[in-house]
DNA sequence: ATGGTCGGGAACCGA
């Protein structure tokens, strides 16, 4: 089974990217963040048309967030629990075939220090409580998402530029570590330990072709996933193309 | 050069 994150910055502007990309990834399951739009407006029909099924947590202009699947899916949830005037579309789970997958948009948290930044570390602490309930479950779980955190220097290629940013502060990336503390598995740097690697590329000041990039969309196992890992990887190529996303797909192969 | 570029949606906000 192939697992899937992307934040396609705008479904409107991405659906003909994203199709392209299903019919040549063909992910089982995919977790798309960034939809910015509400529910009722995702082309649904077009994705279903390629055989996959959504679950949409919309959101109008921003966030927004969804599960797309070709094998049978059930809806978990779709608030992360833990702050009843959360309105915003950050978070949906489902199970598939025993599998539990989480999506989620972690918040991006700038500019440090601030409400923004508060709320991003409240966040993160919501996150580890639901990691932990699912914890208790001993079935596959995958958390899959843009975390918007760098959760080391080997993960952005200029450090000294991103200083200040709420992606590398010592509270964001703490709370990264003890997930994986707890025993949850970062795919991609279990793969790759000394390799940097990045998913994403900003659209300014020419990142794409100078390879400043960041590492931000993470596949977090449990033990129960880790063990049946057998390929992961990130389509950076996907960011080449006419009108891409700022984000590329980052994915897991369980068997 | 204190910038640069996108998406959403109709003037800015968010990233």
């Amino acid at each position: 089974m192939k697992f899937a994150t992307f934040n396609v910055n705008g479904i409107g502007a991405r659906l003909p990217r994203l199709l392209e990309w299903l019919e040549s990834a063909k992910p089982d399951v995919v977790g798309l963040q960034e939809i910015k739009t509400e529910s009722e407006k995702f082309p649904a029909a077009a994705i279903e048309a390629l055989g996959y099924q959504s679950l949409i947590h919309g959101q109008k202009g921003f966030n927004g967030v969804a599960i797309l699947s070709r094998l049978p899916m059930e809806e978990v949830q779709r608030t992360l629990p833990g702050d009843e005037e959360d309105v915003q579309s950050r978070w949906i789970e489902a199970r598939i075939e025993g599998v539990h997958f989480a999506c989620l948009y972690l918040p991006n948290g700038n500019p440090v220090p601030g409400p923004k930044f508060d709320y991003k570390l409240g966040w993160m602490d919501r996150l580890a409580a639901r990691a932990a309930e699912l914890w208790e479950q001993e079935t596959p779980v995958i958390l899959a998402g843009d975390w918007n955190v760098c959760p080391t220097d080997l993960d952005l290629a200029r450090p000294d530029m991103m200083a200040g940013d709420a992606l590398v502060q010592p509270e964001s990336r703490a709370r990264f570590r003890m997930l994986e503390a707890a025993g949850w598995t970062d795919a991609i740097r279990a793969q790759r330990p000394h390799a940097p690697c990045y998913s994403y590329w900003d659209y300014q000041a020419g990142a794409w072709p100078k390879n400043w990039g960041l590492r931000i969309d993470h596949l977090m196992l449990s033990p129960a996933a880790a063990d049946r890992m057998t390929d992961c990887g990130i389509d950076r190529e996907v960011r080449g193309a006419e009108r891409a996303s700022d984000h590329v797909p980052v994915w897991v192969e369980l068997a």
